[in-house]
RNA sequence: CGGGGCAUGGCGCAGUUGGUAGCGUGCCUGCUUUGGGAGCAGGAGGUCCCGAGUUCGAGUCUCGGUGCCCCGACCA
């Protein structure tokens, strides 16, 4: 017997362990909290690198490096900065042997040093605005890790602008979590809510957080990537002025804004199935199996499969044959559904004396005859464009079914375990608090898209859900991971 | 940091009142197979987490460590 995976329904969790691991996406490692990206995990990070460096690029930013190691005091510049992440840092203390004079933070979140190297760069608005952004790893001592969605360390991307005004500012950061959740529907097919953080759920050390949140299939919210307006509280820890074309002088005003490796556990959370991982096309480094059934004329059989999998990579379509006799075709089939490849094309010599061959969904798991001629790999191509539209398709669907509008606490409780809920606040952190205390639910975007505010009237006033006071709009509220 | 659980071939597990360490799967060799996780035969692979103790004898009992996983509070 090969892996089996829980089932969702039985125990939606283990579902996700066992399929990370069985996917051989990523592994435990001997360091807590800690993980290895295996190479087919790796590949979907790869993936989604490419997507969103160019996204990234075509709007004008520039990729760099800053060190690893921050020094104690640059973390200790930004007051609630500090609060926010010195708890969970890891803290070198040692090198080559003797003890540091100043210990150095394992970064956590570049901010500081980064705003340290823009306080030598920017004397004038002429040097503005600095867009620049950066790869890297970063760690965070969680008390709980789970794969891919909570690690000690984890993979990222950071961007750190710097701008001559509030409004510069304020318009790069809603530019970038647009991006994000252009990246998050186009390419991982994955709906999401843009809009607000409220003040108690913001970055340590912004005025403004932005993020887009997407809904699992257990019914809980997760954050998939978020955007934040600093204000000049960075340039004001780090004394960085410069002199406006007024010749005044001014801090700089400044965003930052990130998604990390989690994104792999939402693509998991978001598509995936029993029999394992399903991956949109876009994001599949090997879009299209081809598992030729080895009988009678095997070196035929072999050759043909070679030659569709070649016309397919003509025509820019990663595809590759598994033409090993070591498993089954069963197996085979088995194996590239758990792996989440986008489309299986099943070849045998009944199917070449008929010049066609089958083609099987992984979103639906339906087959359907191809015919064996020039336009296949036009045919394949609408194939993939249907499966990654279906899942985009699938996943709002199913959003919309579990999203619901309360106006009674009781309901609330209740609805909360399911989905998004769309209740009055009256805009207190008190509230908000409360809530979160007795409901586990907290209030996960204040949206700012006009489609979703107007389609459950967002700005409508009313009471508030829990206190019964005045409140000025509606929030979306959900357990979130 | 609180509560629970686990630690035995690569992986998943069993191991009775303390008495020669086993099963499934995977791996290697060969043959037969191949349209939904194939079959037969042969084979390799173990400091039973670490340390002390009890005992003629400890995977098993006692004490002390360590590590990991799960459930909560913190978090992308």
């Amino acid at each position: 017997m090969a892996d089996t995976i829980t089932t969702r329904s039985k125990d939606y969790s283990q579902w996700y362990i066992d399929l990370v691991r069985s996917a051989k996406l990523a592994d435990y490692s001997d360091v807590r909290g800690c993980m290895v990206i295996r190479p087919n995990g790796y590949a979907i990070w790869e993936k989604m690198q490419a997507a969103l460096d160019r996204m990234f690029k075509e709007t004008g930013h520039v990729n760099a490096y800053f060190p690893l190691f921050i020094p104690e005091s640059y973390i200790a510049r930004e007051a609630e900065h500090i609060e926010g992440f010195a708890p969970e840092c890891a803290v070198v203390t040692h090198g080559g042997g003797e003890e540091l004079a100043e210990k150095l933070y394992v970064r956590p979140t570049s901010e500081t040093i980064i705003w340290a190297s823009y306080k030598k760069w920017i004397q004038s608005y002429r040097d503005l605005p600095i867009l620049i952004n950066q790869w890297a790893n970063v760690v965070r001592w969680e008390m709980r890790t789970r794969l891919f969605l909570r690690t000690s360390e984890f993979l990222w991307q950071e961007g750190h602008t710097a701008h001559a005004t509030k409004e510069e500012a304020a318009e790069e950061v809603l530019r970038m979590i647009s991006i994000y959740k252009k990246f998050a529907e186009e390419y991982m097919a994955l709906p999401v809510i843009m809009g607000k953080k409220t003040d108690s759920e913001k970055f340590a050390g912004a005025d403004e957080t932005y993020c887009i949140e997407a809904l699992m299939q257990d019914g809980k919210a997760l954050q998939a990537g978020t955007s934040h307006h600093l204000g000049q509280n960075f340039a004001k820890a780090f004394d960085c002025q410069f002199q406006t074309c007024e010749g005044r002088l001014d801090y700089v005003w400044a965003t930052s804004w990130g998604v990390s490796t989690r994104l792999i556990g939402a693509l998991i959370m978001a598509h995936s199935d029993d029999r394992g991982l399903v991956l949109p096309p876009k994001l599949a480094s090997r879009q299209v199996v081809i598992i030729p059934i080895l009988r009678g004329d095997k070196a035929a059989v072999i050759e043909q499969a070679e030659a569709i999998a070649c016309s397919l990579k003509k025509h820019g379509i990663p595809a590759f044959v598994d033409s090993s006799e070591q498993n089954s075709p069963g197996w085979k089939f088995a194996e590239y559904e758990l792996q989440g490849i986008p489309l299986r094309i099943e070849l045998g010599p009944r199917d070449i004396a008929e010049k066609k061959c089958i083609a099987a969904r992984r979103d639906t798991l339906e087959k359907t005859e191809l015919t064996l001629d020039d336009s296949l790999p036009l045919e394949v191509s609408e194939i993939l464009n249907t499966i990654q539209q279906n899942l985009y398709d699938r996943a709002l669907l199913f959003r919309a079914e579990h999203t619901v509008e309360v106006s009674d606490y009781e309901e609330f409780k209740h609805s909360v375990e399911n989905g998004f809920v769309i209740a009055h606040w009256d805009g207190t952190a008190e509230t908000e608090a409360k809530i979160k205390e007795e409901t586990k639910a907290t209030i996960r975007v204040l949206p700012e898209e006009d489609d979703y505010i107007s389609a459950y009237a967002m700005h409508e006033p009313g009471t508030c859900i829990y206190s019964g006071r005045p409140a000025a709009r509606k929030v979306v509220f959900a357990k979130a991971y």
